[in-house]
DNA sequence: TTGTATGCGTTATCAA
DNA sequence: TTGATAACGCATACAA
């Protein structure tokens, strides 16, 4: 409500002067920040990271800024960050996953702000967005099946602490039920993410000569670790031993890649968390993509099971 | 000044109301906010992800807030991304690299706040912490000329939109000067950091017949993908070349290994630059460690310069 | 120890 | 259009 040229020459005396808003100030009188507080466990070298950074890109178009927290699942009590999140401002918050305190979601209740659940499945009245994780594993479980693998080993991370993982073998597990394929005893290792973990899981199912003939990882930090080891003790890939995984990241394509892998829409999450905060923060009351879609790429796929197994079926069991 | 049961008491009560502090109002009045802001390219998939967790960890630690900003070089107004992040309010500022638009600096010292420069190289006056990005580059060099080596490649970064980049070929350039080794005529190779980027010139520099017997990849992307371009190839690692890298991040570790690997100390930059930034902001003047050391890590080193090497002296240029 | 007033820099409202 | 003024919720200083 100003005339235009009057409104060049004071936005051009502003930025002369070097003039930059008091956003606490703004935040006081007009209740809102264009701040968006993100909780995940960590988004360093971690499946988190790409799905943080598609967060942030959209967040960013719409002309809002991310507050982040990554705990790395150390003093984990997610309510006092989430406090602290929300002490500091926020018009909306993105959390990871669907297991939260009770504590947790009274906050977000009590301060109701916006938020969204993000890589968690569907939950009565409360936005996420997310996959399938079951229907993950049991794609891939089907694609060795219809390879005919009929013994499989399984690595993966630790289903006590983290939900994705435990779906993801769940759905795995009840893939091979339903094949009438065989988990192996002493072949299903839970560890952490990471190559290193992935390489000594993969080591020590190598060295108790399991009789498996393919063996399922839970992510791709696990599968390239446990390439790494493969290829350490000269065991052929897939000649000897198939190996399948699921594509959080990108890294697992470039190497000598698994026989199976489902892509997952990790950075769709971010994405698509990003466009439902905005819109519900512009008022409007928009649906959620709970169910990203999932797909399964065959690389490189050399064939069905193994000619020379690692292991005769009379193998020791580690 | 309050007895400690009343103290109690009130936390208590504020705490099942769902008390909130609003931030926005203790920064008005206290002019402090307990957050820093944070701008790097990215940190989805790239090495700046440990980097910046390292950093929002320590920061978490004493009591801070990350504000976090990852224009991924895209609508690259940096000055404009430090605008929107010193209006939503931040204590400091941590930045990525040396080079930044003079209206960036101009911001920056008419705002008053207090900010350091990450992965950077020492500027005059200018708070900066990284490491000698040339010595990397001779670390590596050294270590292939020790071992006999010649002639070789290089697949880097873009020189002219990244700084490292520059820095890390520099450093290579000239140790190969310095130990009379060749850089071989159309065997460097710029790209971005990525696998497929790796994968794609390394296979441009196998397909050419380049007379090397080792290439130096500018980053552990790039090395992975040069790996599995090797490994498609039929191209022996370290046989028939040699390849080295720089461990920016872990990956590479788990993989076929390169020969030599400088491990940089990404993640230190991190908590170096937070502990900087808290030291600074509660009131001291400290020092900066500008010059993290490195280090050089000798994985699997196979014995010198490949007794078959990839082409022959009259071997074609790419 | 406790209460009370003032100011922080904006936005929003209302009157001119 | 423009100016003046009252919140916004907390911290700080000062008085009781």
């Amino acid at each position: 409500m100003v005339q235009e040229t009057t409104r060049e020459r004071i936005l051009k005396a502003a930025r002369q002067l070097g003039y930059v808003a008091n956003g606490a100030a703004r935040a006081l009188s007009s209740r809102v920040t264009h701040t968006i507080g993100a909780v995940i466990p960590r988004f360093g070298n971690s499946s988190f990271s790409g799905m943080a950074q598609a967060l942030e890109q959209a967040l960013a178009q719409a002309g809002f800024t991310v507050l982040i927290a990554a705990p790395d699942y150390r003093q984990s009590n997610e309510t006092e960050i989430l406090r602290r999140i929300l002490e500091r401002g926020v018009d909306a918050v993105a959390l990871l996953g669907a297991v939260h305190a009770p504590t947790t979601y009274a906050l977000l209740a009590s301060h109701r702000v916006p938020y969204v659940l993000m890589w968690a499945q569907a939950i009565e009245g409360v936005p996420c967005v997310g996959f399938d994780e079951r229907m993950a594993g049991a794609l891939v479980v089907e694609h060795l099946a219809a390879l005919g693998h009929r013994r499989l080993g399984f690595i993966g991370g630790r289903t006590s602490e983290n939900e994705r993982a435990r779906l993801r073998y769940q759905g795995v597990v009840e893939a091979i039920a339903r094949h009438g394929m065989t988990l192996c005893d002493g072949v299903v290792i839970e560890t952490d993410y990471g190559f290193r973990e992935g390489h000594d899981a993969m080591a020590q199912i190598l060295g108790a000569g399991a009789n498996v003939t393919a063996v399922v990882c839970g992510n791709d930090y696990l599968a390239t670790g446990a390439l790494a080891a493969c290829d350490e003790a000269g065991v052929d890939v897939p000649q000897q031993v198939s190996i399948a995984s699921f594509n959080d990241n990108d890294f697992a394509a470039y190497l000598k890649p698994p026989l199976t892998t489902v892509r997952l829409p990790i950075r769709e999450i971010g994405t698509s968390a990003a466009t439902y905060l905005v819109e519900r923060l512009s008022g409007a009351n928009p649906e959620l993509h709970t169910q990203l879609p999932i797909e399964l790429i065959v690389r490189r796929s050399t064939g069905p099971v193994p000619s020379s197994p690692i292991a005769r079926a009379d193998g020791q069991r580690s």
